[in-house]
DNA sequence: ACTTTTGTTAACCAAATGGTTAAACTATTT
DNA sequence: AAATAGTTTAACCATTTGGTTAACAAAAGT
């Protein structure tokens, strides 16, 4: 009945990813997925032939939902600070829909970092670059602050992507509820971009 | 003959600590924390009876050595500018120490969050009244510029936390190895404090 | 000395888990 | 319609894994 019955692979890896990405390679198990796929276990070692394999299956998909995200700062053509305000903007809009993603990637490239490795084989895999270059020319030009490129990607990744993987932490110590965690990440989408620029303008 | 064969229980802890940090709480085996104890597996479970008591223990340690760094930004007595400082400068110093902890316990946090609420009935437990309501004054005498003391206490979270969890995806994007990592973690013993302080002083 | 308690081990167990097999069912080809 | 190829399942298997048992050794108490 259901569209996804027509095509089973891609039914196994919906499944799959909202396992995977709730539980975790080694919390994950295949039968689980297999029943939130409505089928039989053996059915997803037809399609893909190990739960490692599988795994990968999620793991590339959901990386490459995020790279194009990155991109977005690393090699765009517009000044830094159009840059930051658009990344902020899209990216904390994008993680809104896909909650489990950063923390997902984050923690297996933590399980195994050789993941990561591989991936770097990857024509569209994120690289600093051209940012290194724009920022160091920036500073140069006295249109921003003298900071490292570094260390400011470094700092716009944090800022963007640790309110989502530290969620149930700041949610337990500054006593915020549900609503209110989604209140304040909305704000973020325009106060982490003036937060960043307020400290690196001239 | 080793100092640890006479504490039978610290000992366990220990290995248990390195293995659950590791790998964490599914990934990690009985077996492997008995032979980096180097005792037998049935002595794991006469000390503590089962995997989720020995966990729960090391997840507890581990929380209460974090809970105090946290506690030193939120409710010491000095001015927003020195408790940044200081915080920033003491928290990477420690990890440092201690580069698996955040990681493990953000990622336990994500995997149950219930844990937290748990260990948000001790007193101990890092709570953001007193910080919210310093900057709230300070905003309101003007001496720092308008902002949510919520999402101050998640940027300064952020800045510090994240560069430890994120650390292989940050060595990857940006190319830097082992030792160039090193380096800019310690530049930011004193970098993220300038640039937060920076994008707040009026 | 001997009895009791505490600490430690090897061997064992039941349940869970990733993976396989052989048969059945369905669609496509001839 | 018969044969072929592709899809799906129930039952099964080997291994892993957390946990237990019973016996043994070492301390501690008497």
């Amino acid at each position: 009945m259901d569209k996804k019955d027509q095509n089973t692979e891609q039914n196994i890896l919906n499944a799959a990813k909202k396992v995977f990405q709730l539980k975790g390679m080694d919390g994950a198990r295949m039968q689980e997925i297999a029943n939130e796929a409505g089928i039989n276990k053996a059915l997803l070692h037809y399609y893909f032939r190990s739960k490692q394999m599988l795994f990968d299956a999620v793991f590339k998909a959901a990386f490459e939902m995020i790279a194009p995200q990155l991109n977005e700062i690393l090699n765009d053509e517009s000044s830094i600070e159009d840059k930051i305000k658009n990344f902020t903007y899209n990216y904390i809009s994008f993680i809104i829909q896909h909650p489990y993603l950063p923390n997902f990637i984050i923690q297996e490239i933590n399980r195994n970092p050789e993941f990561i490795i591989q991936m770097k084989q990857n024509p569209g895999f994120p690289n600093l670059k051209k940012f290194k270059k724009q920022i160091d020319d920036e500073v140069i030009a006295g249109q921003i602050k003298d900071i490292k490129a570094e260390q400011l990607f470094i700092n716009i990744l944090s800022l963007n992507v640790f309110p989502f993987i530290g969620k149930p932490l700041i949610e337990a110590i500054g006593d915020i509820d549900e609503n209110h965690y989604k209140q304040l990440i909305e704000e973020r989408k325009t106060h982490v971009a003036n937060f960043i620029i307020n400290s690196i303008k001239v």
